[in-house]
DNA sequence: AATATAAATTTGGTTAACCAATTTAAGTAT
DNA sequence: ATACTTAAATTGGTTAACCAAATTTATATT
């Protein structure tokens, strides 16, 4: 038998079936918003699988907002409505694996946003901790070891300094796979490490100023190859 | 006991300390990066709690690219190093729980990209499919019903036809928090959705004529309202 | 000694039984 | 009838035993 390989964050195709059953169950009997979903014993003898795989299932629908459970109480439907609630299964269970381009694009677009963020909101100890990683990053380059980390690190600094934890988040769900598979196409270049080094500290330079704007174009700069190759071909 | 009240995607207290403990174990074994993670029995062994909990904090750093378990072999580290493993995780760890404020900037802010793409992008299926959510979304309207379900899907639509799966897993992921914050804090007034209509049919409308620029414009109307109170206080 | 083969172990996944908190129903006194 | 008390049933969470595939080790063969 074939490995199923799935990417990451999706969902096998078990958890495909049991998730479209919960969906049409809640369709047949026709649930309120903010109902109480059946328990998981009763689901599990209906869709004929264990407790352990509706849990499963149910924990990847908390992900996505749409069911929240409660401890000995019971799993409840977010309040959206039937239409929403099936709109939203249906956009989830077909949505198709994030393919490197699209994850290139997300990130650039997210970073944008962020170091303005930052910028603009970033408070003493955010600009000491962007400080400090960014030291560390310098140490590495200047000593020829590998820097991957540090600059991943230097990213998430100013992430966290955007000070929006939803953007934050979903900077952080994107950023290993992005990172990993930058070494299997070989698109960062370790030559470029010295150049990189002026770059992070000018985008440093920019948030210390307070300048949204200025920060911004420095990241652009700084993501500039990585900008040609996401749209070379547009 | 108080209840304990867990936000969406948070992770609650016990969540957070197996998986920081996962993260010492990680160290003090000073595991290379792509290596396999102690079996869930031999953690769950030495952290002193069941194989189950195991499993599910490992779930939830899958969910962040950081673990990927395959069945009969193990649970690979993601392949980053471990000096970004612990910056990642102490970042997950302590993430903040997103605020009504910061879903609604990060709401914008992705569907104006969003909507930018899809004008680019669009097949003619996705504007089919738009189209065809668009006049559910009227008749309910027109018909003085409520129509929260059909504006949702209409935006999910477009999110889709944005043809960059990794966006529009991140709108999908916040979009229930976003409309059940609406409601809770009487964001949305009904009476709008008259003019509602006329603001998605000039988003439609510029995606048809494959005008991203004009489609972020329409969007960035439609959302002034939201706009405002979101930056009514900069 | 090198290689092929097979048995034993280890692994994540699954299933079933158990636990404590909660909810619901029944009972009782007012 | 109503309000309060109590007990039975339901619930999500937890634990332990089991399964099949993958890995490792041991053994036999050349």
């Amino acid at each position: 038998m074939k490995t199923e390989i799935k990417g990451v964050n999706g969902l096998d195709n078990k958890e495909k079936l049991i998730i479209s059953e919960i969906k049409s169950l809640i369709n047949l009997k026709n649930m309120e918003p903010g109902e109480k979903l059946p328990s998981e014993r009763l689901l599990a003898d209906r869709l004929g699988v264990s407790r352990g795989s509706i849990r499963n299932a149910i924990q990847k629908l908390e992900f996505y907002g749409l069911l929240k459970s409660m401890p000995q109480s019971g799993t409840f439907i977010a309040d959206l409505g039937l239409t929403a609630i099936n709109g939203m299964i249906h956009q989830i269970i077909n949505l198709p694996t994030p393919d490197f381009k699209s994850l290139v694009e997300t990130r650039i677009f997210l970073e944008l946003k962020l170091v303005k963020f930052a910028a603009a909101r970033r408070t003493e100890e955010d600009l000491s901790e962007i400080e400090e990683v960014l030291e560390k990053y310098k140490f590495k380059v200047l000593a020829g070891e590998d820097a991957v980390a540090e600059d991943l690190l230097f990213h998430l600094s100013i992430a966290k300094a955007s000070h929006n934890p939803s953007l934050n988040r979903l900077m952080l769900s994107i950023t290993p796979q992005i990172i990993t598979d930058f070494e299997k196409y070989h698109v960062c270049k370790s030559n470029t490490a010295l150049n990189a080094i002026d770059e992070h500290q000018a985008i440093v330079d920019a948030i210390r100023f307070k300048d949204p704007s200025r920060a911004e174009e420095k990241m652009k700069e700084h993501f500039s190859v990585l900008y040609q190759y996401c749209y070379e071909s547009n």
